[in-house]
DNA sequence: AGTTAAAAAGAACAGCTGTTCTTTATAGGT
DNA sequence: ACCTATAAAGAACAGCTGTTCTTTTTAACT
């Protein structure tokens, strides 16, 4: 009986992703979400409620779709190689356009606590996931023996900040893919 | 003949920092901004022009205040005491906060060219600044020999914005001293 | 003390924003 | 072929936001 919907809830959260890199969240309006997902005004209040539940829809998406294609590099342990992966996924991810969770974290943290605690789990699950990924490097040898593991993984945790801003400013140069061999390298044993 | 004016610019654009930090741009209300400065609105438009024009010179304020505060240390170069003092500094000044300069480039970098050239000149001076410190403290032989001096800026750099971010999630802990103590560390020479 | 230019207070306004409601179209079951 | 339940389209609305205008107050000069 009832006429089947043509809109795609994926492309509509891809879309949406898009819109609010680009302007925020209060600076992302209804108007434009709408056009540019393709969606119809009734049916985005009946699927997803208000604007601001659809944006933690719309981060939960990120994160499940974009930002864990990078951390499953480091969830798959294979020491430095790891964190390689991680880098230049995050990088080309984040390249011209910024980090989505980020731009929300700095627009909204103070506000949101919801968001703040988004956010607090999400660095912590980098600093735990680098820092296996350090201890096994470490094993390997693919590791000078004297740094600090905990440290260094913090260290990597902060670029990964650097790397979020400077994708906005950088426009799409390779300046953050140098920037990686200039992280990494150090870390390299002497010979 | 003219009445004197009761409100003090300086203390306008000191609370518009607070609320800017707090809300973001478009999520700051006008109605807030002016009952917060103490202004009044008519005195508001006379004396800024608009909310976006308000913006560029509380951001200007900000960069002269509290920035520079942080950036004088490293531009009174004496070597590593200069990169602690900066760090040190820089977390008093974000701590439970975050850095007004980092948000508004993560929520209007995009659509403002004017906000993203403002953060490439402030992203290069601190650089620059890092490069000067690290090639004193070098000399000073505080810092190892075998470092890579435009590496480790580029990662200082990096660790900036890392704390600017963290700054909002941490709340005021100690976590950013520690996180400082944790990167300078590994700089020192072995003995 | 009277005058006056400018400040303070806040009412008013136009346009925008998030949300809801109404109407029209259409796919699927009978 | 005919219902019918739901999707699509977009008009409508209430409340908010940035800005301007009007009125009232007040400090300084004559």
């Amino acid at each position: 009986m009832p006429r089947k919907a043509l809109y795609n809830v994926e492309e509509v959260l891809e879309q949406a992703i898009a819109v609010f890199l680009e302007h925020g969240y209060h600076g992302a309006i209804m108007e434009e979400i709408i056009a540019r997902t393709d969606f119809n005004r009734r049916g985005f209040y009946l699927e997803f409620g208000s604007k601001q539940q659809f944006l933690y829809i719309v981060l939960a998406h990120y994160q499940e779709q974009h930002l864990s294609k990078a951390f499953s590099h480091l969830e798959h342990n294979i020491g430095m190689q790891s964190i390689q992966g991680f880098f230049s996924a995050y990088v080309e991810l984040v390249k011209g356009r910024g980090c989505l969770l980020i731009n929300i974290i700095t627009e909204l943290g103070f506000d949101d606590p919801k968001i703040r605690d988004i956010g607090r789990h999400y660095l912590d699950r980098l600093q735990i996931d680098f820092i296996a990924c350090l201890e096994k490097a470490q094993q390997l040898g693919e590791v000078r023996l004297d740094i600090n593991i905990e440290s260094t993984g913090l260290q990597l945790c902060s670029y990964v900040q650097g790397f979020a801003v400077n994708g906005i400013l950088a426009g799409d140069t390779d300046e953050l893919t140098l920037a990686t061999r200039a992280i990494l390298g150090p870390l390299k044993p002497s010979i």
